[in-house]
DNA sequence: CTGAAAGCGCTTACAG
DNA sequence: CTGAAAGCGCTTACAG
């Protein structure tokens, strides 16, 4: 590895004149300038970012905590936040929490160890006690998807208005018989979906009776076989609501697998908007995060904290869904936004 | 941030010997050990790994850059890596180069000065020049699923192979009139299918005319297209082999949107085995790639390179496919895995 | 404009 | 067993 010391000795200057030119930020003549300028040329010289980061007390890298890469909801978020970092010259470590509260917590450890400039993390269910430790320590942290409450920045979907824009889509298509498919209730995004679609409905003046929900995890395979479970209970409801893509398909294979056929016997209506929905047969009727959008909201937050002197007042995002129609729920009347 | 100066001061010693209580393997007075490691508890100290990586010119960490973290051949991938990483103390800087040749030598150069410890790479096309600077260097390097010859490490899959099973497959079926819908034939891997497809016909005296060749990238829109375009001029084959599953998965839209049937008119094969195909109606038969396992193989041969202390001699380590057989290939004989 | 010195936090020969 | 010193590669007040 060549060091500061080799382009001082070659252009016949001290390490500091050499750090100097490069930096561009303090006079230096330009004769010498041009001379430090070629042995960097010659040597390939790069300053090594690890003791540029000793010296700074920072990393120039952002940590990222997602609880499974596998989750084709965090390719765009991420893929958000990498350009914002870039954009700034900051590098991001993407770690995978793999839905385990004590790996996330040894993860977070890790990069703090690390100098990370800052945290973006999408939680798996712990109490965040470790989250509050970071910030006291005055490493900004930005949630993602998944928020702690009122007292943690973070950038998030309108889940409940989303749970409304579902429940008053299918009531609005006339459908009275209706079931939900929900994720996990403990994680509060699939709370606020429910609830938002439940409380639409009741608008309506219509229930989901006990029977017609099913709980499941955010995954196809549970929905699947619950929706199978529901069916063959003789439970055939005109429209499904799932809270999450996946899980819409899982139902549909279910529905196809019992002889019906989405939607002219049962519409499905998903929550996400991942790209292969739409490849689906039917193209699937759901409702769109913004993804890519939440993980440059994301990034810009934590940058924002950054250079804040002081801690800023938490704030929670929440960015706007919208339904997106097509082909797996039957259609009377013309709304939303046909992709 | 508290440093082991605070910890020092607090249990009465020097740093030196915080350092050694801390590392375990420099003997140490049991008796001082024990105040160390009160003070270390008290104080919440975590050794700085910047600090320790400048020491010791490591950091502890690989570097991953990948073509994009959309592609779904990826995450499973990625998390085959991080696994491997963690289980020896490491963590994984993830880099997308967004297919582009020169963002991604900008981000060789960056992790480089970071002093990853080593690099795996998916590389977008390039020469390759900037990967051979880093094994200069002294950087082990190891490229995944997309390779460059046979002078740098690389841990694949087995295409050619994958190829030739998916043509005697079809052949055996007795399907005649074949299509085929190719991924960009600059890349090697689909080079390979290609050909190894081809090989297989040949021997089953088999031909794909030039017509029925749609040449695409591995995306699913322009296969989409590209089948919509072979059927209109009339040209209905038998059978399509699209060389990744989301373009099999366009294959299907077009084929379906042209009011035909998979596979009662037209029978489609694909290759890579992603989760959703086989949420798919029908399920999507395709040729499964380990990409877990080529995630894992490929960090440990990473760290195999790492400990070895002279070059080890490029290794090009191909890991069989093979087929699954669900719905969307017309089956007359019993073949393959049914999954 | 430029060099020598100090220091970021850590580790490890070197003395004792 | 333990402390003081040197050094990893860099940057920046401090003198000149």
């Amino acid at each position: 590895m060549v060091t500061i010391k080799d382009v001082a000795l070659r252009a016949g200057v001290s390490a500091s004149t050499v750090s100097r030119a490069l930096s561009g930020k303090i006079p230096v003549d330009p004769a010498t300038r041009d001379r430090v300028l070629q042995a960097v040329e010659e040597l390939g010289y790069r300053p090594n970012v690890i003791a540029q980061g000793l010296k700074f007390g920072r990393s120039q890298t952002i940590g990222l905590i997602i609880p499974s890469i596998r989750n084709l909801v965090f390719p765009d978020a991420v893929q958000g936040i990498s350009q914002v970092a870039r954009e700034r010259g900051y590098n991001v470590i993407l770690c995978d929490s793999e839905e385990d509260p004590e790996l996330e917590r040894e993860l977070v450890d890790n990069l703090h160890r690390r100098l990370v400039d800052g945290l973006i993390l999408s939680t798996a269910r712990g109490n965040g006690e470790h989250i509050e430790a970071l910030r006291k320590a005055g490493c900004p942290v930005v949630l993602l998807l998944r928020h702690l409450g009122a007292s943690v920045d973070a950038v998030i979907a309108d889940n409940y208005q989303g749970g409304q824009l579902a429940g008053n889509f299918l009531a609005d298509q006339g459908f009275r018989k209706l079931a939900i498919v929900s994720g996990p209730r403990d994680l509060d995004l699939f709370q606020q979906r429910f609830q938002g679609f439940v409380d639409a409905l009741k608008e309506a003046d219509l229930v989901v009776p006990e029977p017609m929900i099913v709980q499941a995890t955010s995954a196809w395979q549970e929905s699947y076989k619950g929706m199978l479970a529901l069916l063959d209970r003789g439970s055939v409801p005109e429209a499904v609501f799932a809270t999450s893509d996946p899980q819409a398909l899982g139902v549909m294979k279910a529905i196809r697998e019992r002889g019906l056929r989405v939607p002219d016997d049962i519409s499905v209506l998903g929550f996400d908007n991942l790209e292969h929905s739409s490849l689906m047969d039917p193209p699937l009727t759901t409702i769109s995060q913004p993804f890519f959008e939440m993980g440059r909201r994301a990034a810009q937050r934590l940058f924002e904290l950054q250079v804040a002197k002081k801690p800023l007042p938490p704030n929670v995002e929440k960015l706007p869904v919208e339904l997106v129609v097509r082909d797996s729920v039957r259609i009377t009347t013309e709304t939303g936004v046909r992709v």
